[in-house]
RNA sequence: GCCGGGGUGGCGAAAUGGGCAAACGCAGCGGACUUAAAAUCCGCCGUCCCGCAAGGGGCUUGUGGGUUCGAUUCCCACCCCCGGCACCA
C-alpha cells in the first residue's frame, strides 16, 4: 500500500476547512456553549517550539472531542505580544518591536495553522493591538477609580540588566525571572494594584475551584498566610514604641533583644547620637546589598544604642538594626529569641547577646545550647507561665495581653501588592495624567486608547524613567480636570495586566465600544477548560483570579473566578534541559510536519507520555505513531477496495470496549492510553478478512481528535456525511463493552500458580471447583490442606495453607 | 531548610478505593514476501537458574523495615531526580 500523502491532504483540508468556516464559533446563538482555551504565547523567538505544538494539540484534542459531544465549542487564539520578552528579543535582532511583533505574529499563525487546530481565527487577540489594549486601559482606570491603582513610593525590586523595576512574582531566587541578573532595591514612585484587598477571597475560592491540587498549593503559599501576636514595646526614654509580629508567643520571655530593618523608619528615630555614624553606614551598605547578597553574606547588623522594655517581664532589651529582618514583611521588625530561633541564635552568638531558654523540651531539662531549639516544650523562666506548654502558653499570653489592650492575634500574609509599573518602551501605556496642581488623574475614557506612539530610540535607559519620557509629543498633554499644563505618565503596564482579562475579549472581537459584550459574556465565561502551563502558577493565574474578582465586584461580570476548571500540562524538556531560545535548544516542528506530517506529530507527541507530565523530547519513537496513522489509512484503503463484512459479536465487542475506554480517557486527559487502546483496536481490525461500515465510522472518529486531517479525508473518501469533526461521538453499548471471558489468577500462599479461563461473573463455588481441578494446582499444593481460600470475582483464587 | 511532583525492562511508558507487574510503542533478534532493498506481515523479547527440548523453578517496580492471605499501590525511615518558595519572624 503507498504512503499517503500527507502535505496534499493537509493543505487541501486547511483551506477547506477556512472556506466553511466550520470552525467558527457561533457566539451569539450557540446552544451548549463550550469555552476552550489556552494559554496564548509570547511571539517573541522566530516561531514555535516544539513545548508549544505539545501544549496546543493537547488543548485541541479536548476541543475537538467536546464539540463531537455535541458542544459549540469556542477554541480562540491570540498573542501576548508586549512585554520585556518581546521587547528583549527586538534589542537582540536589532530590530524594532513595530515591525518585529507582526512578523512573529504571522509565523506563529501560520505554524498554528499547520498543526491543524480548530481554531476560530476570526477572532484573534494581540495584546500589542490598539484595539485591545484600549480596553487594558480602561481596565487599569476601573481599578483606579475604586482606589484599587495607586502610586506610591516604595522600596521595588530593580533589575539592573533589564533596568526597570519588576513585581515579586517576577523575582526568582533573588534574581530577575529573565535574565539572571542579581535584584538590587530602589525606592522609587510606582504604580501599584492593591492585590491585597482580595487575599483572603484568593485563598478561599481555591477551596471549591476545579484545580489541580499542586497549583492550589503554590498559590496557597505565595500568598503565605500565617497566625500570630502582634504587639508592642515600648521604646525607652522616647514617646515611641516598636511593633512587631511573631508566631511564638510562648517564647516572648526569651527575648533579648529586638531588631529593625534597616529600612525601618523608626531607626533614625532611635539611634543615639553616639551611634548615629555606625548606623547610617550599616543602613547605606545595606542598601547596596542584593538579596542574594544578604543570604549569602554572614549575618550582620549594629546596635541603635537605644532599649525597649518587654511589658510581660520589665527586662531591658536593646534594639539592633539587622539586615535579616526583611521590611517588607510582618511590621519590619522581630522580637529576637536567640534561644528558639536560628537566626537570632547565629547573630547573638556574633555579637555576644545572651541567650535564654524558656522553652525546654518535653521530658528534658534545658542544658547549655549549642544550636536553636525551635520545636516546642515546656515553658520555664516565664513568669506565671512555667510549667505551661507551648500551645497553652501562647494563648494564655495573646489574652493577657488582649485584655490589657497591649497586643492581640493577627493574620499576616506573604502575598504583597502587584507592582505593574515598567519603566520600559514595548508596553500598554499606563493611562494616566500627572498634574502638579490636581496629582495623578485619569486619561478620559472617551479618549482611549492612549497608544504607544513610534519612538525611534526605544532601548530602555537605565534612568529611573521609560524612554517614552524623553518623547516630548508623547508627554506633553493638559490636566483633564483643570486644563493647565501637565505630563502624562511614561512608565507602561506589566504584560500581566494585558493577559489579566485577555478571555473577556475573546467572543467580544467585533466589538469596538466596550471591551466585552455582557450577553456574551454571559453566554461563554467563566472558560470551561483552561489548559495551560504550571509556570504560571503564580502570576497569571493569581492576577487574572484578582482582576475577575475586581470587575465582579464592580458589577461587569457576574462570577468571581475567571477559570473554574483549569488543567495544567507538563513541560517537554530536551535531554533535561528547559527548551529555550537562549539555550539554542530549540526544535521547530515545521520540519516534522514535512516529514511525517501533522497527524503523525500530534499523535507522537501525546502518546510518547502523560500530557499532564510533559518529559524529556526525542523522536526516536515517531515512527511508531506514523506506523499508526499509515495503517489507518491502509485500512481504509483495504475496506474501499473490498466488499463490506458481516460484523461477528468478538469483533463487535472490541469496538465497544475501544470506544468505551477513549470516550474515558479524552477526558481525562490520558491521551497517551486512548491512543494505545487505539492501536490495540486497529492491529485487531487489520487481522480481519473485511471491515464492516460500522467500524470504520467508528475508527475515523475516535482517531478524529488526534489526527484531523486524515481522518477527513477518509471521512470524506467513504462517503460520510458532512465533516467527520462535526459527527456525533459514538456510543458504546455497555454489555458489549464488557468481557465474556476473564483471565482468573490461582495462586498458593500468594504465589500465581495457574491461570483459567472463567466467564465473567462466575460465583465462588464454581470458580473454586474449577480452580481445585488445575493439575498445577494440586501439585503446588502437594497434599497440604487448605486453610483459608480468598475469592476475588473475575480476579483472582489465593488457597493459603497452613504453615 | 520548607512545600509539591516523581524514581517500574535496553528506551518512551501502562497498571494504584491492595488482587496475574511490564498493556501500547521504540529499538533489537528470528522468519515470510523480494533478484535485492525499502515498506508490509508473522514470531520472540524483564532477569537468573535447571533442562537437548517440551517444560519447570527463583528473583524483580530507588533502598531498608512494617501491615496484609496478597504491596508498584498503604504506613515508617532513608537515598536520588525535577519543580516551587526561600533570612517570612
Amino acid at each position: 500500500m503507498d504512503r499517503y500523502d500527507h502535505k496534499a491532504i493537509e493543505a487541501k483540508w486547511r483551506a477547506r476547512w477556512a472556506a466553511s468556516g466550520i470552525y467558527t464559533a457561533d457566539i451569539a446563538g450557540a446552544a451548549q456553549p463550550f469555552y476552550n482555551l489556552m494559554m496564548f504565547p509570547y511571539p517573541s523567538a522566530e516561531g514555535l517550539h516544539i513545548g508549544n505544538v505539545f501544549a496546543f494539540t493537547g488543548v485541541d484534542i479536548h476541543g475537538r472531542y467536546q464539540a463531537m459531544q455535541g458542544n459549540d465549542v469556542f477554541e480562540p487564539f491570540g498573542y501576548d505580544a508586549f512585554g520585556i520578552h518581546s521587547e528583549n528579543f527586538a534589542l537582540k535582532q536589532n530590530i524594532h518591536p513595530m515591525t518585529l511583533i507582526p512578523d512573529n505574529i504571522a509565523r506563529f499563525r501560520e505554524q498554528m495553522q499547520r498543526l491543524g487546530t480548530r481554531i476560530d481565527w476570526s477572532r484573534e487577540v494581540s495584546t500589542t493591538d490598539p484595539k485591545f489594549y484600549r480596553w487594558t486601559q480602561w481596565v487599569f482606570l476601573q481599578l483606579f477609580k475604586r482606589g484599587l491603582a495607586e502610586k506610591r513610593g516604595a522600596p521595588v525590586n530593580w533589575c539592573p540588566s533589564c533596568k526597570t523595576v519588576l513585581a515579586d512574582e517576577q523575582v526568582i531566587a533573588g534574581k530577575c525571572e529573565r535574565c539572571e541578573t542579581p535584584i538590587t532595591h530602589r525606592e522609587l514612585e510606582q504604580w501599584f494594584l492593591k492585590i491585597t484587598n482580595y487575599t483572603e477571597r484568593l485563598l478561599a475560592n481555591l477551596d471549591w475551584i476545579d484545580w489541580p491540587d499542586a497549583i492550589k498549593t503554590v498559590q496557597r503559599n505565595w500568598i503565605g498566610r500565617s497566625e500570630g501576636l502582634e504587639m508592642t514595646f515600648p521604646i525607652e526614654g522616647a514617646d515611641k514604641s516598636l511593633t512587631f509580629f511573631t508566631t511564638r508567643p510562648d517564647t516572648i520571655f526569651g527575648v533579648t533583644y529586638m531588631a529593625l530593618a534597616p529600612e525601618h523608619p523608626l531607626v533614625r528615630e532611635v539611634t543615639t547620637d553616639a551611634q548615629r555614624d555606625a548606623v547610617a553606614r550599616y543602613v547605606e551598605e545595606a542598601s547596596h546589598k542584593t538579596a542574594v547578597d544578604r543570604q549569602a553574606m554572614e549575618r550582620s547588623g549594629v546596635f541603635t544604642g537605644a532599649y525597649a522594655t518587654n511589658p510581660l517581664n520589665g527586662e531591658r532589651v536593646p534594639i539592633w538594626v539587622a539586615d535579616y529582618v526583611l521590611i517588607t514583611y510582618g511590621t519590619g521588625a522581630i522580637m529576637a529569641v536567640p534561644a528558639h530561633d536560628e537566626r537570632d541564635f547565629d547573630f547573638a552568638r556574633k555579637y555576644g547577646l545572651p541567650i535564654k531558654l524558656v522553652v525546654a523540651p518535653d521530658g528534658r531539662a534545658g542544658g547549655e545550647l549549642s544550636e536553636a531549639y525551635t520545636g516546642e516544650g515546656t515553658l520555664v523562666s516565664s513568669g506565671e507561665f512555667d510549667g505551661m506548654t507551648s500551645a497553652a502558653a501562647s494563648d494564655a499570653i495573646v489574652e493577657k495581653l488582649e485584655r490589657e489592650g497591649s497586643g492581640g492575634r493577627k493574620v499576616t500574609y506573604r502575598l504583597r501588592d502587584w507592582l505593574i509599573s515598567r519603566q520600559r518602551y514595548w508596553g500598554t501605556p499606563i493611562p494616566i495624567v500627572l498634574c502638579e496642581t490636581c496629582g495623578p488623574q485619569a486619561v478620559p475614557e472617551d479618549q482611549l486608547p492612549v497608544e504607544l506612539p513610534y519612538v525611534e530610540e526605544f532601548r530602555p535607559t537605565g534612568t529611573d524613567q521609560s524612554p517614552l519620557a524623553t518623547y516630548e509629543p508623547f508627554v506633553k498633554t493638559t490636566c483633564p480636570k483643570c486644563g493647565e499644563p501637565a505630563r502624562r505618565e511614561t512608565d507602561v503596564c506589566d504584560t500581566f495586566l494585558d493577559s489579566s482579562w485577555y478571555f473577556l475579549r475573546y467572543p467580544s472581537t467585533d466589538i469596538d465600544d466596550r471591551p466585552f459584550d455582557d450577553a456574551r459574556v454571559k453566554k461563554w465565561l467563566p472558560v470551561d477548560t483552561y489548559i495551560g502551563g504550571k509556570e504560571h502558577s503564580v502570576l497569571h493565574l493569581l492576577y487574572s483570579r484578582f482582576v475577575t474578582m475586581a470587575l465582579h465586584d464592580m458589577g461587569y461580570v457576574d462570577f468571581e473566578e475567571p477559570y473554574e476548571k483549569f488543567r495544567a500540562h507538563g513541560v517537554l524538556v530536551l535531554e533535561g534541559a528547559k527548551i529555550s531560545k537562549s539555550r539554542g535548544n530549540i526544535v521547530n516542528p515545521d520540519d516534522y510536519y514535512e516529514s511525517h506530517g501533522a497527524d503523525t506529530l500530534r499523535t507522537y507527541l501525546m502518546f510518547s507520555g502523560r500530557y499532564e507530565e510533559g518529559g524529556d523530547f526525542s523522536d526516536k519513537n515517531i515512527e511508531g505513531a506514523a506506523r499508526f496513522i499509515q495503517r489507518v489509512w491502509d485500512l481504509v484503503q483495504r475496506h474501499r477496495e473490498r466488499p463490506a463484512g458481516d460484523l461477528p459479536v468478538d469483533a463487535e465487542r472490541s469496538m465497544h470496549r475501544t470506544i468505551k475506554k477513549v470516550g474515558e480517557d479524552i477526558p481525562e486527559l490520558k491521551y497517551n492510553t486512548a491512543i494505545a487502546a487505539l492501536m490495540e483496536w486497529t492491529n485487531h481490525l487489520q487481522k480481519r478478512p473485511s471491515l464492516d461500515e460500522q467500524e470504520v465510522r467508528t475508527l475515523l472518529q475516535l482517531v478524529a481528535p488526534f489526527a484531523p486531517y486524515i481522518t477527513e479525508e477518509l471521512w470524506e473518501q467513504t462517503g460520510g456525511s458532512g465533516s467527520v469533526h462535526a459527527s456525533r461521538w459514538p456510543a458504546y453499548d455497555p454489555e458489549l463493552a464488557k468481557l465474556e471471558q476473564v483471565p482468573v489468577a490461582v495462586q498458593i500462599n500468594g504465589k500465581v500458580r495457574d491461570v483459567i479461563e472463567l466467564d465473567a461473573g462466575t460465583g465462588e463455588p464454581a470458580a473454586v471447583a474449577a480452580a481445585r481441578a488445575s493439575e498445577k494446582v494440586t501439585r503446588h499444593l502437594d497434599g497440604k490442606p487448605i486453610a483459608r481460600t480468598i475469592y476475588v470475582q473475575d480476579r483472582l483464587i489465593n488457597f493459603v495453607t497452613g504453615r
